[in-house]
Formats: structure tokens, C-alpha cells, sequence
DNA sequence: GTCGTCATGTAACGTGTTACATGATTTC
DNA sequence: GAAATCATGTAACACGTTACATGACGAC
């Protein structure tokens, strides 16, 4: 399996609605992508001079009033083509790591009020992650636009997975109790 | 937030039910964490080296006939406390990375087509994934141990989220026909 | 004057993968 | 004689994080 650098394709894909500086890129991910993805300064900015190296994006500096100025990237002929060969190409699924799930296996070797804790805690995140996204789903079903559809489409994954979640948690809350 | 050191964790933690080579390790990671952790020979045997310096487990050659010599490794007094430590200490929520999300987001930069063949890619992937641990936890509700329960546990985890991501993938399907 | 936001970056490090390298023994 | 399984490891690299560094500007 060949390296996937997935994260190029997150900026391409926020680039091919418009150009946008690393800020705005950082702030896009947040908003609209952190149930299912993230992006740390420290990699998004050497990974854009990677693009720009290799000609996928171009920027322009960008002097403005009442602000630093800054860097505006956008995609060039050759960004656009290698969105279209990543969609081209069948999506890689990364191997699961999931912390929470080693120490519940390894439950014997501590009490069980320790992992009612931990599982309590994680209840609690993803009951709290559930609220955000069906709060955010409410908001995309009012605003009914084209481009919305498919936004709302991985927010309903989010919604599904956390419901799935904390049904889990309480199954497993019940069973550490007797 | 400092460095986690999982896979340190998943190594002892199966150390903890008895003396173990690194193949042996590899296999019962294979066997039985595969839903929600994996380890590379590449990964897993620096990692033990590792171990071993910091005195959280030794090692002894063991000779056997018919099969080449291994080494047998096994926690110290050390190891154990780490262990506990462990257990004392919250668990880390990595951020999730979904390139399939990835790829809905930008749905609309392809053709729906696309998006369509690669969700059906994903959702049989997750029924094969979704009997697999049906069949898992069948067998590990007949023979009923002690030790199971937390194994079961984790199969239980799975078991609903896969169930939520096919749940997911036949309505996703049913809004891109549309 | 200090806090928040806008804005861009570098350096050091950690975690993990893939590919490579080696070799014994068993089964077909 | 080939393939599978048992068994251990190294080297190069990819991906990503945290901490650090800098600085402009506006609002209070």
C-alpha cells in the first residue's frame, strides 16, 4: 500500500470552493470537519509548501486593512486533476486504535470501578458530541442547498455512530454492575 | 497533551495473562484485538526492545525442538506497576480520520456514481466485518468465562457500530439515488 | 497594557508502516 | 522442491503533534 497523504486532500478538496489562506483553512476544518477529521498548524502549512512545490496549489500574498496581511492559496490545473484521480482512486480505511476498547479488554487486571469510570467519561464525550451534531443537522436541514447534502450526509454517520456509542455504554455500565 | 505510548499498553496487557514471544504477541493481537488495534513485526519488536531497557519486561531464550529458538518474554515487577499506572490514568480520545467522510464532504466535486461505488465498497466491507464478530461473540457466550466478559465486551462494541455504519451506508445510498 | 484574534511558520519528537533481510522446519 | 509457518529483526520513510517563535491589529 503506497502512502495515502490524506490531508493534502482534505486542502485540496476546502481549495476547490475558493481560495482560502492556511488560517481559513485551519478554521473551515474545525467547523465543518472535526467529527471526522483534524488539522494541526504545524502540518497544515508545511504540507501547502509541499502542494505548492509540486504545483497543486499557487498563492498570492494578500494585503489587507485592519489585518496582517497573508498568503491566499488556490488550486492550479494539475490541483484539480489530482482531486480527480484521489476520487479515482478506491478510499484506504485505516486500521482502528481505539484506547478506551484495550483497557475494557484488559478489565481483569484492574477493578471494575476504574472502568466504570473511564466508561462513564466516555459516555458523557460522546453523549456530548451527539447533542453538537444533531444540533448542526437541525441547522443544515433548514438551509436545504445542494451543496448542504452532502455535509449533512456525514454528519448523519456522526449522529449514528455516537447514538450507537452510548447505547454501548450503558449496556456496558449495566453489565459491570452485576 | 504528552506522548501516549499505546501499543507499549496492548503489549503488556497481554503479558499480563502469561509469558509471550513477539510472534505470539502479533498472533493474539491478530486473533483477538483485531477489531480495534493492530501491530507491524516492524512496530512490535523495537517496542519489546524498548521494554526490555526500561526493565518493564525481561526475556529468555527458549529453545524448542522442530521449531526455531524464540525468545519468551514476560513482565517484571516494573512492568506490572505500569500497568497499573496505566489503568489510573484517563484514557486519550484520538481524533478521528475518515477518508471515506472525506471523500462524501467533497461529494459534489465528482460524479455521485463515485460516491456511490465506494460506499457500497464500504458497507459490504462492513457486513463481512459485522458477521465476523457476530460469529465471535456467539462463541464467546458459550463458553461463558470470567476472563471473556471484557473480551465480549469489546466484540459488543463493534458489533453495534458496525451495525450503526451499514444502517449508515443503506441511507446514504437511498439519498444518492434520489 | 493586556487580551483575543488574525496570521505564518520551524524544530524536535513520537508513533507507526512498508520493504527488506535472514533463516529453520514441516507439509504437500 | 515449493509453500506455509515459525521466528526475529533493521532501515527508510510518512504522517502528525506539541512546543516554540514571531508579529500585527482591535477592543477593552
Amino acid at each position: 500500500m503506497p502512502p495515502a497523504n490524506r490531508t493534502e486532500f482534505a486542502i485540496l478538496g476546502l481549495l476547490a470552493a475558493g481560495p482560502k489562506s492556511g488560517y481559513d483553512i485551519k478554521k473551515e476544518v474545525e467547523e465543518k470537519l472535526s467529527h471526522f477529521w483534524s488539522a494541526s498548524y504545524g502540518h497544515l502549512y508545511p504540507v501547502l509548501e509541499s502542494l505548492r512545490r509540486r504545483n497543486l496549489v499557487e498563492r498570492r500574498r494578500e494585503e489587507q486593512e485592519g489585518r496582517p496581511a497573508r498568503y491566499v492559496y488556490s488550486l492550479t490545473e494539475d490541483g484539480w486533476r489530482e482531486l480527480r484521480d484521489w476520487f479515482a482512486r478506491p478510499a484506504e480505511y485505516a486500521k482502528p486504535r481505539n484506547e478506551l476498547l484495550l483497557r475494557v479488554f484488559f478489565g481483569e487486571l484492574t477493578e471494575p470501578a476504574t472502568l466504570v469510570r473511564e466508561i462513564e467519561r466516555f459516555r458523557s464525550r460522546s453523549a456530548a458530541n451527539l447533542e453538537l451534531l444533531r444540533h448542526v443537522m437541525r441547522e443544515l436541514e433548514a438551509s436545504r442547498g445542494e451543496r448542504e447534502r452532502y455535509w449533512l450526509l456525514t454528519v448523519d454517520y456522526g449522529v449514528r455512530v455516537m447514538e450507537a456509542l452510548v447505547a454501548w455504554c450503558d449496556d456496558a455500565l449495566r453489565v459491570l454492575d452485576a
